[in-house]
DNA sequence: ATTTTTTGCAGAATAATATTCTGCATTATA
DNA sequence: TATAATGCAGAATATTATTCTGCAAAAAAT
């Protein structure tokens, strides 16, 4: 690659990802005083933070409560191994129901965590029982969010 | 309240609620166009689903990963029960901590599952004992995320 | 059933913003 | 020391946001 000029990001590059993240919808003139600069090298920064891959993307914070997704659930699973694509199979049959909203492969007593956002527990029932309908879960273990503590907002820059 | 106008969303607020978790940062000229209207209807109901509290935000998307926070792991915490108040310090003292992503009180074989957003093991040695130095921790578990198959990106609309 | 009121819309007008362009100053490179 | 490259500010233009007006359909009242 001759064009790779992938710099390290400077302070004001920082000052900028911290801002959009806390109001992704900011105009790039309030930004740019924001960051004490004018605009036109902060909407060069921007594009070039969203070109390279800092900026995935933006998006809304809806209010899981006021649109009927209340509930939120943690559900361990466990697969069993006899087939070398199990983890395969059901990663790729998971990503697509849509009320789960996060898995990670963890390392430790079970294979995924999963997170789901449903409106109760009929919903719940509903979407376990498509959960345990995939290819090689073993077992699962739910752990239903009493209170919702803390948030994701971004990362800390 | 007199001027309690809440009514239910209709299909264009819902049509609005997607594009705009898709793409937070669409202009409204576009976004009108996306759901067949005026930009200025258009305008006036994201307004309205704004102040409403619908829509709580806008964000950017960032690659962790790009920035130096390449490793998730997942923490069970379990308080002792002697004082009553030990939940409420512990999620005072808890929220404050940068690396802690997400929190969530849980029903179950635990009281709290906290998500970690961190560097690396160095960095999760140094928010671990952070944590174990809550008031009321009485033990944790920690699940290493070994790949991230799937996160969130919204609600299911 | 008809009038009145309200609601939500389109389209025009204006204000603000995004985007492009030019030239200057600073820093790196030769 | 000369030359190129970088990053910036500020002006010019294009696009977009926002406000305003009037119309038409629906809802409420008579």
């Amino acid at each position: 690659m001759k064009n790779d000029k992938n710099k390290p990001l400077d302070r004001i590059d920082i000052a900028i990802l911290k801002a959009l993240q806390n109001d992704g919808r900011m105009s790039n003139v309030d930004l740019a005083k924001a960051v004490n600069l004018s605009p036109s090298p902060c909407l060069e920064r921007v594009r070039r933070l969203e070109s390279e891959g800092y900026i995935e993307g933006y998006c809304a914070r809806l209010n899981a409560a006021k649109l009927g997704q209340n509930m939120t659930a943690f559900i361990q699973v466990t697969l069993d191994r006899t087939t070398g694509d199990v983890f395969d199979l059901f990663k790729e049959k998971l990503v697509d129901i849509p009320h789960v909203a996060e898995c990670h492969m963890v390392a430790g007593g079970f294979d995924y965590l999963v997170k789901l956002r449903i409106s109760g527990m009929e919903s719940y029932r509903d979407v376990l029982g498509q959960l345990v309908g995939l290819p090689g879960v073993a077992q699962t273990h739910t752990y239903v969010v009493i209170e919702p503590v803390k948030s994701d907002r971004g990362l800390p820059l």
